[in-house]
DNA sequence: ACGACTCTGGACACTTGTGTCCAGAAGAGG
DNA sequence: CCTCTTCTGGACACAAGTGTCCAGAGTCGT
């Protein structure tokens, strides 16, 4: 039961995206597509097959063709985030660098840009992690790992191991805070606050050359 | 409709509040305990009036004796949270200090006692503002609130202003964060830790008396 | 243009939750 | 012991959501 319709996935998305007024047949990926935006902005009990049919102009019976059953949708969305948001502060924390401020910069670059972690979505996923024993158990792990990652990188640098270990919990921790607190700031706001942050996680003020990098990251999100 | 027996209550509280097996009969303080307890474990969703009844043993009937509705309950819930928390921070990054350090560790009392500052509901009521308006406002005011008065204590211990704002912020993101990854550490491990985070926020080392003061504390909740 | 396969709409049965109504149990005061 | 007030249990009416079934509409290959 619930063959995957493939080959009208790869028509649609070559069509182009931006037309959504033919109502014609849905795909699997318009309901995950939605079931998706429901999850960032709302939570995941919120996440129902009945709301879902509305706000994409459909039937429910469609949805059980392409899906199980609600369970089924929602593990298809946990396995989305864990295939998209696990390794990336991860491999940037294990990037080269030449120096610590370099490095701390470096792990910047998932906060600013979407592309490489999208912190909504993890976000949306810690909360559901409250009520769902195997999500929470995932977390733990990826939350583990993105520390131990950072650990790794003070160490690197020549900090002890205390040391190391709380300012890798301090960068990381306050990330989760910032995004919990959905802080809300514009991007000029956020670069002119990024030398002092780096200065406070590093005890080294950043290069001009790193920086200027930064920004231009910062810049096209 | 819905009046309030406070003297039933009072009677209660002074038979103690450890026998609970004599099923007589509810009053509006079992309903908001019961309320209460799941909105820190499980959240407002499943705050359910069916819920509470089964939890507590009485039917959903007597629950609209004390309360006009669902939202009613709500209300209360949140004016619980208005007057326990939102000052509790702020007073504590007032109190007067010798040096950074110690108003650092003064205000790291909030996070080990509950009595001072209770973290759970903080964070319950976080989510619960993703969802509703008015609560988000109430959350960004207390917010804002705290971040400032602890801005306000770098301040007054010499740090320049951009400083004191990344530090301040560095400072309540990183509790929240933590408490969103709901860490589970024993006091010890804490306790081991506390000098390095200290040194990490204040740029200088605690003195003993000050930490032998907090461990103290720590360790009677 | 004719199957065959893919998908939809609508009906049905069921569950959980909200809120109302009211007869009557249980206590407190006289 | 009787009465008045406070509170409970159970019935009813809804609404929203889940999952199943199946006739039949659309579309594709030949």
């Amino acid at each position: 039961m619930g063959q995957h319709p493939l080959t009208e996935v790869v028509i649609r998305e070559i069509e182009g995206s931006s037309q959504q007024a033919q109502p014609s047949r849905l795909t699997r990926e318009d309901w995950l597509k939605a079931a998706r935006d429901v999850l960032l902005s709302k939570g995941v009990e919120q996440v129902k097959i009945m709301t879902l049919a509305r706000a994409i102009g459909g039937s429910r019976s469609s949805f059980y063709w392409f899906f199980k059953d609600r369970q089924d949708l929602l593990d298809e969305l946990f396995q989305h985030w864990l295939s998209t948001n696990t390794n990336a502060i991860v491999e940037q924390a294990q990037r080269p660098s030449a120096s610590i401020s370099q490095a701390v910069l470096q792990v910047f670059e998932c906060w600013v840009d979407d592309a490489v972690f999208d912190a909504r979505l993890d976000f949306a996923v810690r909360e559901w992690a409250r009520r769902a024993p195997e999500i929470r158990a995932a977390l733990d792990k990826a939350d583990q790992e993105r520390v131990e990652a950072l650990e790794a990188m003070f160490t690197s640098h020549g900090f002890e191991e205390t040391e190391a270990f709380v300012r890798a919990r301090t960068l990381y921790f306050m990330q989760i805070g910032y995004y919990a607190l959905e802080v809300d700031e514009t991007i000029d706001e956020r670069l002119k606050l990024v030398p002092t942050y780096v200065f406070n996680f590093s005890g080294e003020w950043p290069a001009e050359s790193d920086l200027s990098r930064f920004a231009k990251i910062a810049m096209k999100s």
